[in-house]
RNA sequence: GCACCCAUAGCUCAACAGGAUAGAGCAACACCCUUCUAAGGUGAAGGUUGGGGGUUCGAGUCCCUCUGGGUGCACCA
């Protein structure tokens, strides 16, 4: 639309004293049936000092044009309808649909990008509401990548803590640690824990020798790590999620990085040592949403806490030299973030921009990993997969695995970043599983209804007049297919996807009501028929790279 | 108790840096498959945008306050 806006703010500029690029600041994409591109001028009034209203009612009698169909002025509001073959033509000559011509045009080519997410403990597989970071990341990540970034995707892998070593201690008699049961081991060692305080007392033990180098504790805890490291990223490569970089926290401490980070904290006054001999960060004055702003850095015989472990990683982004350096967080470490952004600040060293996002909720309550209620990625995927292999069944008489995959995997990831970051999102198996109405299947089906024409279609479809298309169902299809430029440089400048979904939702529904009153093949006028192939083509990229934006893939036949 | 986030139709969500008559989907009701894929389409119904104040020509959107939910509040990671 932006195309339309540049050309209804030179109109403007040339027939009235206005400032050529307020005018275009202030143009506006009205609903339905009030036109297609509007003004308010209100905004105008005081600098004029006229009324808003007449100020519109003389723009409406001087703006009078060959390819403006009607222009009223309403309400202090100047409205425009184009013609519909002048808006098809210079919507579908002009929009922008791909990678390479997007990447041109917002002149981004070539820069940068660290995006850090996900960090699951690597204790368990992972539930859902973790999920939700991984797919707003991913989802940021091919976001940035199509509009001509380099990507960087690191992940974190806490390596270090009690949690590791409880789990170390748990399989210190196993031969083979497999991934699927490290769950249940978890939540068992958490039970035994509570009533045998001496394994509380060796599982620090274990965590001390693997702080301090001894090699066997430190291969005992590799093992463990890199069971669910690889175990977890399994998972994540199944949904066509990966990372470039894990970064393991463990060698901060191995490389005595964290004691080269602690002399340059000494020399701030605000760390002081507290009588039992931890260091601590005072943060008073640091506007941080808490009473008491301390960050411990050590322990009291001066070993690193995870704080000052995370300091040492954030540096190493911040030097990265990206462009950008982001990360997804979950709302639970909002404060401390504030807390690693200051400490970092006071070292002189760039905190990331951080993308906060709220927890997945189950309809009777929160999940909690230690009480083992939660719901695993694992067996949402597998249930997603496998209804959607039953509606395929039902449908083509043979189930298809992979098909079964695309769909019930791209409803997971619809489901979940369709809500906004900052809201929680409700996740209940009905809802999440139902591929009718607003969800990834209704564009995928309808994408596959595309192809299907395509693949009929037996005329040259390249070069077409796009101004025959000018049904109301025609002109509302295009205008969605031209917003698609503006919805990612929205999904990129507010780091959340979200739009995305709502956009590829509006734009199939969109062709849906073009197709259902409209025939495109076997039709007598073969050069209409032409321009409404090139049309659906040109929707089935759009759809295709919203939801492509999003991480989720489409088929040719469904 | 203090801080941050959220509250929109019965349910789940939209509303693009405050713009016009707040939009969808699900569920429920009435229709549409001799026609390019019915995982679809059409119609009707559903709202004092949690309550109250304020700023503005204009507030779901910004400010204050109350209520309810989420999250957190130094020696976990």
């Amino acid at each position: 639309m932006n195309i339309l806006f540049d050309y209804v703010a030179d109109l403007i500029a040339g027939v009235s004293t206005l400032d050529r690029a307020e005018i275009r600041d202030n143009l506006e994409a009205p609903k339905a049936n009030m036109g297609d591109v509007a003004l308010p001028c209100f905004k105008f009034a005081k600098t004029l000092h006229r009324a808003p209203i007449d100020i519109a009612d003389e723009l409406a009698t001087n703006l009078a044009n060959e390819n403006i169909e009607k222009i009223e002025s309403i309400n202090g509001f100047l409205n425009i309808t184009f013609k519909p073959e002048f808006l098809a033509k210079t919507l579908l000559e002009n929009v922008r649909l791909d990678s390479e011509s997007i990447t041109a045009a917002n002149g981004m080519a070539g820069k940068t990008v660290l995006i850090e997410h996900t960090s699951i403990n690597p204790n368990a597989s992972p539930h859902i509401g973790r999920a939700r970071n991984a797919l707003i990341g991913d989802s940021l990540v091919r976001v940035f990548r199509f509009l001509g970034w380099k990507t960087d995707v690191h992940y974190f892998v806490n390596d270090v803590g009690k949690q590791i070593a409880m789990l170390v201690y748990a399989t210190r008699d196993k031969a083979e640690v497999n991934f699927n049961d490290l769950l249940q081991i978890y939540i068992d060692i958490n039970e035994q824990l509570k009533t045998h305080p001496e394994i509380e007392t060796a599982v620090f033990e274990i965590l001390a020798k693997f702080e301090h180098g001894d090699a066997d504790t430190i291969a005992a805890f590799r093992r463990i790590v890199d069971t669910c490291i690889k175990g977890q990223t399994a998972i994540f490569a199944e949904l066509g999620i990966y990372w470039d970089k894990f970064d393991y926290e463990s060698r901060y401490i191995h490389e005595h990085i964290t004691d080269k980070v602690l002399n340059e904290l000494r020399k701030s006054p605000t760390l002081f040592e507290a009588p039992d001999g931890r260091l601590v960060l005072d943060q008073h004055g640091e506007n941080i949403g808490i009473q008491d702003p301390m960050l411990v850095v050590t322990r009291n015989d001066k070993t690193s806490l995870y704080a000052l472990r995370d300091i040492c990683y954030s540096i190493d982004k911040a030097n990265s030299g990206a462009d950008r350096n982001l990360m997804v967080l979950g709302e639970d470490q909002k404060v401390y973030f504030q807390q690693i952004a200051a400490a970092l600040r006071l070292l002189g060293s760039q905190p990331a921009e951080v993308v906060h996002y709220s927890f997945v909720l189950l309809p009777d309550g929160k999940m909690s990993t230690r009480q083992g209620n939660v719901v695993l990625l694992e067996d949402f995927m597998a249930e997603a997969a496998a209804k959607a292999n039953e509606a395929i069944t039902a449908r083509r008489g043979a189930p298809d695995t992979e098909k079964a995959k695309v769909v019930g995997y791209g409803a997971i990831k619809y489901s979940i970043l369709k809500c906004s970051p900052e809201k929680n999102v409700l996740f209940d198996w009905d809802t999440a599983l139902n591929f009718n109405g607003d969800s990834s299947v209704y564009a995928q089906y309808n994408y596959a209804r595309i192809q299907s024409i395509l693949e009929k279609a037996d005329i040259d479809y390249q070069n077409t007049d796009y101004s025959l298309l000018v049904a109301p169902e025609e002109s509302a299809l295009i205008k969605e297919i031209a917003n698609f430029e503006s919805v990612v440089l929205n999904v990129y400048r507010n780091l959340n996807p979200a739009p995305l979904a709502n956009y590829v939702f509006n734009l199939t529904s969109k062709f849906s009501q073009f197709y259902t009153n409209h025939k495109i093949l076997g039709i007598d006028d073969t050069t209409l028929a032409a321009a409404r192939l090139n049309l659906i083509d040109k929707t089935a990229t759009a759809i295709k790279n919203a939801l492509y934006l999003l991480g989720i893939d489409t088929v040719d036949q469904l």
